[in-house]
DNA sequence: GGCGATTATTTAGAAGTGCTAAATATGAAT
DNA sequence: ATTCATATTTAGCACTTCTAAATAATCGCC
């Protein structure tokens, strides 16, 4: 069972790389380096390393693809202020127009996605986060900073099933369709708080969605 | 709303990526030619454009890793018996063993879609059904074997709710947990049969999954 | 204050990915 | 038979990705 959806996400999976590749060819970018100036767009000034963790390769290939952004004119190897070893990667002003222009993809994966209900969206957000986190316990990815996990989330709070969460952040409610899965302004939670608002999360989603 | 989804599934693709490459480097294969393996496991003596079509590259591409494989003596490149242009791929029994091998990904993935409950899994095996279905309608993806598209496939056809759906083909009931995305058997229905099978498989998940 | 261990990044070398464009060979159709 | 289309390969290029080793700077400890 597991198996099959494995390989129907890595169809998906498929199908993103390649549309990544003719998207990125009319810009003269590889997938990587979108990869690496969508990333650099969304943290601002960034470590190396981060980089390789972010993308799951090494440190050699990181610093191959920003070596070619860098030749492109797009970002700048800056000395990192606080570490004499490392190098701040900044974008270039034309390294922000292209990381903008590219951050729209105007894929099929997007139609596709568009083409489903609200309230399939919000139950696809939910379970991709759960293996989102499913990974990340693993450590096949770093922490991602998504609602669940971050400090301000208090989830299921309210009373409103449009709008049942709450981000001490913004101080605001929202609702499942507004949940983050990589969020500006995410702050870890400590573990014992993480795990809470996990099983409170969790705990509603299943009643929510269905039988067993 | 799209693009966060996009950025998520996206996420889980570059997950994906860094297993296989780490899965693969014990046996020596890469991740493209582990997905040349499993395909031509999966689907017997293949065409090269097959391949190609298959992951999303251009025949070059496709020749390359081929030749890969084939310096390896994982695979065998015959004659086409129908067609003297073309070339069919076989697996060699080395390849065999390698492909069974690879086949089981003790992943960090598998093991995250196995923490799920029975239910998520089953909404999550129709969402991507739904994805999919979408990438092969705007041409993304080649026409994928999965339950719904196939001749024999008849949903919501018996009142167990466990069981709803039935296969012509093995003539006999089965459920949303059995759905397949890539199914030895699948022959392609005609598109009137494709279109209603549709909508009657969708009507069914929306009533169940919630409101919107 | 200085030495060794750790960490951040780069380089070298090798195999492979992936592209476009052009070559080759066979099949299909007029 | 000629012409057009299809299946595959090759050549040339830029980049990815790895491992392993080099360089440099920080950190911890005495």
């Amino acid at each position: 069972m597991s198996q099959r959806l494995a390989a129907g996400l890595a169809r998906i999976g498929v199908a993103l790389r390649g549309q990544a590749w003719t998207h990125g060819a009319a810009r003269g970018l590889t997938p990587t380096q979108a990869q690496v100036l969508a990333l650099v767009r969304a943290r601002g000034p960034i470590r190396l390393t981060v980089v390789a963790d972010e993308l799951a390769v090494t440190p050699a290939t990181a610093s191959a693809a920003v070596a070619a952004l860098a030749r492109k004119g797009l970002v700048e190897k800056r000395p990192a202020p606080d570490d004499g070893r490392a190098i701040a990667i900044h974008l270039t002003p034309a390294g922000r127009r292209e990381a903008q222009a590219s951050a729209e993809w105007p894929d099929a994966l997007l139609e596709a996605l568009e083409e489903m209900s609200p309230a399939e969206q919000a139950v696809l957000l939910r379970l991709v986060g759960t293996i989102i986190r499913g990974l990340q316990e693993r450590g096949a990815i770093p922490i991602q900073r998504m609602c669940v996990g971050c400090r301000y989330f208090r989830p299921n709070v309210h009373d409103d099933p449009g709008a049942p969460h709450h981000c001490d952040y913004v101080d605001a409610p929202f609702g499942d369709l507004d949940l983050r899965l990589d969020c500006r302004d995410f702050e870890s939670a400590d573990a014992r708080l993480g795990a809470d608002n996990w099983q409170r999360f969790v705990a509603y989603a299943r009643g929510k969605e269905g039988t067993s």
